[in-house]
DNA sequence: TATATAACGTACCGAACGGTATACAAATAA
DNA sequence: TTATTTGTATACCGTTCGGTACGTTATATA
């Protein structure tokens, strides 16, 4: 069906029938599944049926449900640095960059067109269980560190930049700022308002030492 | 084997053979069961396993997983207010109360002999799927809300007392403060000590405005 | 002791799970 | 066309799930 959107993966001159459709999209698909569910309650079928694809394509692309997982946390990981964390770099006024970084966040947490919170605390919530694999926990971990290494590096700078003073341990208001983010996810999946959120942020950053 | 520990729930004089267990302690073990893997991801194997009770006495005492789970709940909710709330009542200055009752739920948070992380968040993180019955999705925002009421109340007590500034809206420094408290439950679950979320809580505590 | 009552253990139910073997369809290379 | 390579669909695998029927055991009343 999908046969004339050229599969990125593929070069054009593989001997056998190609692809009908493309993983890109595919991998959105599954993205969403998992961000709305969760790896262990995300059931192959629900995957197949919002993929498209049957069990025995969904596992030659990208092979058992743990790897997809992965690959979905992966671009997951993109789009949220392409979309939101851009704006740490954006903005050269380090209290406004951090700012801007939350506010877009938090837009996107309580997106109703979305799946709902934030793909990696909606999983980290999860560790602790049989149900998801150690491997899974450890690429979660990682992605969370991440971002907090992203904001603590534009707290330095941000304080080199004379915006913060001197003697400000930039890894204690960060420690402060990634959990409010955390936080931020959970009250989003209970239903809580982008407005209530903002109001929080805002609390937040009167917090910002000058 | 505890036929010697009287049921709270059963009177003397009940005919036919009596419980062998205490179904206080059996709901505690539940409770721990679900607390580590949520409502979902807890198997009725893990549950008779820990309780020690078969499925079909487990079912008698308490009905079917999602009414042992509520009631789980329930218990932890009980737990969590005579635990650490009790902190804002406790302490007369309201930046202290405050201050105690987050450090209190931290040490309980990161605590390694528990089964990890705030049993209502965990639960909350998980809601947007089908796997979660509606009815636990209710009970667990509702439990969050009461908390988030109970330092609504403190801080307008503490603003009375001329603890707080006139100027400040004690539903916008309680909402940072309840986002603070769901992000510090996924923190510790993602594996943070208790002296790294106390750093945020300092840091947050620099935000009380004055 | 006899009987009524309730808890207990075993063994099982249908359904859904993740994952796969196999047969068929499609498209390219020769 | 023919052969080869690869994707797709069906139907199935063993396991585990939540939940229960039923026969047995233990205790209180009479």
């Amino acid at each position: 069906m999908n046969s004339e959107r050229a599969n990125s993966e593929r070069a054009k001159s593989i001997r056998g029938r190609p692809r009908s459709f493309d993983t890109d999209i595919a991998l959105d698909s599954a993205l969403n599944v998992f961000w709305k569910h969760g790896f262990q309650s995300a059931s192959l079928s629900e995957l197949t049926k919002a993929t498209g694809l049957s069990k025995p394509s969904l596992y030659a692309a990208f092979g058992d449900k743990r790897s997809l997982y992965l690959k979905a946390l992966e671009r997951y990981a993109g789009l949220l640095v392409e979309l939101h964390a851009s704006r740490l770099t954006e903005e050269p006024d380090g209290r406004l960059a951090v700012e801007n970084f939350l506010r877009s966040l938090t837009k996107m947490l309580t997106n109703p067109s979305l799946p709902g919170g934030c793909f990696i605390i909606n999983g980290t919530a999860d560790f602790g269980g049989t149900s998801v694999p150690k491997e899974i926990e450890t690429a979660l971990s990682l992605a969370l560190q991440s971002t907090e290494t992203l904001l603590k590096q534009r707290l330095k700078q941000a304080q080199s930049d004379g915006q913060l003073p001197q003697n400000v341990d930039p890894q204690d208001f960060c420690i402060l700022l990634s959990t409010l983010i955390a936080g931020l996810a959970i009250q989003a999946k209970s239903g809580a308002t982008e407005a209530k959120l903002n109001l929080g942020i805002t609390a937040t950053m009167k917090a910002w030492p000058s």
